[in-house]
DNA sequence: GGGCCCGCAGGG
DNA sequence: CCCTGCGGGCCC
């Protein structure tokens, strides 16, 4: 018995697919080449294109070959889980003891061994988010715990929000599972835009959330969704964060990696996924060309409730 | 697992 | 100031 629910996603996933073929989304700009990964044991190197300025050009995105030379630091790949968090678990005597990697490691989820936040701890800025492009010294794939670290290396700013933007439109959003009809296929992918959103409750319950069920239409009139609009229409490049939330073959299995420039490709409107059928802004995304490829989960994802 | 409630950075 | 938002931690 399929629910109202699932017919509902499968037919919005299917038109949203649609969307993206019709854009000639469906296929990417370049075939991703396979993906070696030489165990090298020269010491890590972490290459600072010091092209800091230029807020107006979208500044080139790191080579694959940057990011492979980097070396894996055995100390530093030891990965903390926040699922795991506060749960006192040595992650570096579970490596060295019965060799058990964490998934991100061992399935090959990320690109580069970087990992956040770089340079500084006390949580200061070393770079701008409210820039176009991309950070200089922060390499695609780089992986961080949380969404704290994406903020203090300025790749996406808002600690929740999944926009961040400004007049000439987004500086980057992330990729979190909040909308399940959204499609991802890497190298392109459909975006659901904010607002329409109950955070406050009812009086009677106040929930004071961050996050809640869509209770009504979104409109472009929304500002982070103008952002986004902008962008399609400015087609300035868009850092694209993908959280271990989200539902897709491309999704990190633990944290939040940084997936290099998109463009937006289209604005519209359309039914989304929700009880009552409110109005969703979409956005269409395609990611630039000569980036390194992105990664691809082993597993996949059979999370279907097929009972 | 789910419910609740919180700080925070950003934009108006 | 105010309010928002594809988190996260804690408690159950």
């Amino acid at each position: 018995m399929i629910s109202e629910y699932e017919k509902t996603r499968n037919i919005n996933i299917q038109r949203n697919k649609e969307l993206l073929e019709s854009l000639g989304l469906d296929k990417p700009l370049v075939e991703p080449k396979e993906q070696k990964r030489k165990p090298s044991t020269t010491s890590k190197k972490r290459k600072s294109t010091a092209t800091n300025d230029e807020a107006e050009e979208p500044s080139q995105p790191a080579t694959k070959s940057q990011c492979i030379e980097i070396a894996t630091n055995p100390d530093s790949t030891v990965r903390r889980s926040s699922r795991n968090t506060g749960k006192h678990v040595d992650y570096r005597s579970e490596i060295r003891g019965d060799q058990v990697l964490p998934l991100a490691f061992s399935s090959g989820v990320k690109i580069s061994e970087n990992e956040g936040p770089l340079g500084r701890d006390d949580g200061v800025r070393k770079h701008d988010p409210k820039t176009y492009g991309s950070i200089p010294g922060v390499e695609v794939g780089t992986w961080w715990e949380t969404r704290k670290g994406c903020s203090i290396d300025a790749i996406h700013a808002p600690w929740v929000g999944g926009i961040s933007g400004g007049r000439q439109g987004a500086y980057s959003v992330a990729l979190s599972g909040g909308y399940d009809d959204d499609v991802d296929l890497g190298y392109a992918f459909t975006y659901t835009g904010s607002g329409g959103r109950d955070l406050k409750g009812t009086k009677a319950a106040p929930k004071n959330l961050r996050t809640a069920p869509q209770s009504s239409d979104q409109t472009f009139e929304n500002p982070f969704n103008q952002m986004l609009k902008r962008s399609s229409e400015t087609k300035k490049p868009v850092r694209v964060i993908r959280g271990f939330k989200l539902k897709s073959p491309y999704a990190p299995s633990e944290g939040y990696r940084y997936d290099g420039l998109y463009h937006v490709e289209k604005a519209w409107t359309e039914k989304g996924l929700n009880p009552k059928g409110y109005l969703v802004c979409k956005f269409a995304f395609k990611r630039l060309p000569n980036q390194p490829s992105l990664p691809v989960r082993e597993v996949s994802q059979s999370d279907e409730t097929t009972e």
